[in-house]
DNA sequence: CGACCCTTTCACAGGGCGTTCACGCGCTCA
DNA sequence: TGAGCGCGTGAACGCCCTGTGAAAGGGTCG
């Protein structure tokens, strides 16, 4: 499974970033497939909660939210230059590996 | 089988630190094979057992983690600036020589 | 029979992990 | 522009996993 510099090899339960391997851990690692999985597709809060916790999401429960967070630090921390998981306000979260400036060499003055 | 400064030869049962001859027990030996000849994945615990112990790891039996530590231990002290077996927590144990201080992965700032 | 080594088990300690809470920002919409 | 909600983010906390030293059990060899 690949997303630009991104590897992932659930035969191994592995991750690399450009090669290198990343500490993940096992919920992390689980998020991070789930997503990964369903590239370009947003994936709603309920639906991800139910496939990496196996259950209904309860009302005020923040898991999902945090562990997204854990493993953008961990990807931004391994890959500062992309971006992986992106925000859909009211949907949920939609994985796709796309470079963090993409064009855009002149700052928008205004 | 090559992986740094340490040296297996099955042929013979035999593992060279930098050339010199390693003294481990039979067991020792096995799981050291076992992970080396998997290295870069990362090996469950029940996988481990299943190869050297040949048998299902019961709930609660310490052997794997034992003999990564007693292999951790003459590992270390015949490559000291080496590190061969990581810990993926939750997961398992991963066979792969590296330096003990390559550069230092980016500090986290936070 | 005794000494030694290997293997397994036990017990304790430390750290990592998962969950939850609290706070605050930013987006959205009226 | 103000209010409200959704989400980002740091931290606390208990539990489970792993690290580690020690002791028990068993086999081999002199």
């Amino acid at each position: 499974m690949r997303a630009g510099p991104l590897e992932i090899r659930p035969a191994q339960s592995l991750a690399l970033a450009a090669g290198r391997v990343m500490t993940l851990s096992v919920r992390e690692y689980s998020v991070l497939v789930a997503l990964a999985r369903r590239s370009g597709r947003i994936v709603a809060r309920e639906e991800l909660f139910a496939l990496v916790w196996d259950g209904s999401l309860r009302p005020g429960d923040r898991s999902v939210d945090v562990y997204v967070h854990k493993l953008r630090i961990k990807l931004e921390d391994a890959l500062p230059d992309w971006r992986f998981i992106h925000t859909h306000v009211g949907f949920g979260y939609r994985f796709s590996s796309e470079p963090s400036h993409p064009f855009h060499t002149r700052a928008t003055t205004r």
